[in-house]
DNA sequence: CATACGTTTACGTGAAACACGTAAATAGTT
DNA sequence: AACTATTTACGTGTTTCACGTAAACGTATG
């Protein structure tokens, strides 16, 4: 017996997805959500083998509602139920860390599959998943990089240098070697940044490197 | 009723293949051969509704012939039956044409379904298959030697928690404060997951968070 | 059931990094 | 000439990091 969490923020579709699980012999119901929240608190007093997560139209943003679950949750592999089977969806998914996906195309047979697959400890994704992801990867020679035009003017070209050096892990004192200057000068390069861009700590150095690509993730 | 022809370059093999799908009431195999001149042969006088072709060990070159085979015959589905799943032989597969993959694990229940699923006019890939070109999707977005997606499932669910909150900018102090913890406690957390993840710097464990969504940029 | 392994908690110590202030030489601008 | 930003650098005190040690606990494995 395999104990189910379904989460769907539309009531019908709770009240469906429910109603087809419950035919099925080898599953139980044992809680289901309309929200965070509410999915949250049940899931810590109620501990289950698998949760069924249909995702909204609007997925993007419940995409890091995943990844909250995960957090909470390390162990409880996520099985994402989405309308929305686009390529970016589903690249998502895996990367917020569902075990497995279910597509537009997806019936009741393939859901069972799903749940079985998973409950055994592997991992879950549809046929036409493959697809879209191949076709994805192999059309992958040429993607365009938008650069976003920002802050990153402010900062002058040694303290990118040194923004950039910094970003590939360098300790203060490389860097300091490889510029032939001091380290209390790099000290006071990065206090010049942190200052310059108003930012609190250096991981936010960071994510500026980051989000400015004078570094790579 | 479905007509199959067999191609294997071991005699062994294709009696094998041969008996265990003659044994499904739906499939019949109607010719087979072990080298590219009798197939083309067999096939010219005799169609059939699909190709099942079992790579040899030495597979990169028998995919060339692939290709030519999807040039005598462009619309007769290809069955790639392959010991070797490794992920540049299944992109090598996809390119030259094969409409449907079946790894090592695969078994006569996958075999059944790819027929029927090819003879409806789509593709067949195996879930491991699909594991591995996301892996390998995934892997192409990131640095060249990147392990994030499998590795965020090395940390606790406490070594998660501290580095969300540090990847939110918050000092050790104010971490240990909200977690009730003394501030040495956080940091063995943080050594713990850079020994963990084997990371270099914090620069890297910010990274290593933005990749695995703990963190926001 | 004993043992082993991972997790969470915590401390000691020395090195490195950070926060904040100060400051001088240089370069470019108004 | 005066102003502004840049690059260089130090002083001082706090925080973080690196590495080792260690106890308490749970869970799996044999």
């Amino acid at each position: 017996m395999i104990d189910l969490a379904i989460y769907n923020d539309h009531q019908l579709g709770l009240e469906a997805m429910t109603k087809l699980i419950s035919q099925i012999s080898e599953f139980r119901v044992v809680l289901t959500a309309r929200n965070m929240e509410a999915l949250l608190q049940s899931l810590k007093a109620r501990k289950v083998h698998i949760l069924i997560y249909s995702l909204p139209d609007d997925s993007p943003k419940n995409l890091n509602l995943i990844s909250q679950l995960k957090i909470a949750f390390p162990r409880m592999p996520i099985l994402i139920v989405s309308q929305n089977d686009g390529e970016e969806i589903i690249l998502k998914a895996v990367k917020s860390g569902a075990k497995g996906f279910l597509g537009r195309d997806s019936n009741a047979h393939d859901l069972k599959e799903a749940i079985l697959t998973m409950r055994n400890g592997y991992e879950y994704f549809g046929n036409s998943i493959t697809r879209i992801v191949l076709n994805r990867y192999i059309n992958s020679l040429d993607t365009p990089d938008d650069k976003s035009v920002s802050q990153i003017n402010q900062l002058s070209a040694r303290q990118i240098e040194i923004l950039r050096l910094w970003g590939k892990s360098f300790s203060n004192q490389e860097i300091a070697n490889q510029l032939f200057i001091s380290v209390r000068t790099v000290e006071t390069h990065k206090n010049h940044i942190m200052q310059k861009l108003n930012l609190k700590s250096t991981v936010d150095m960071v994510k500026f490197a980051i989000k400015n690509n004078i570094i790579e993730i």
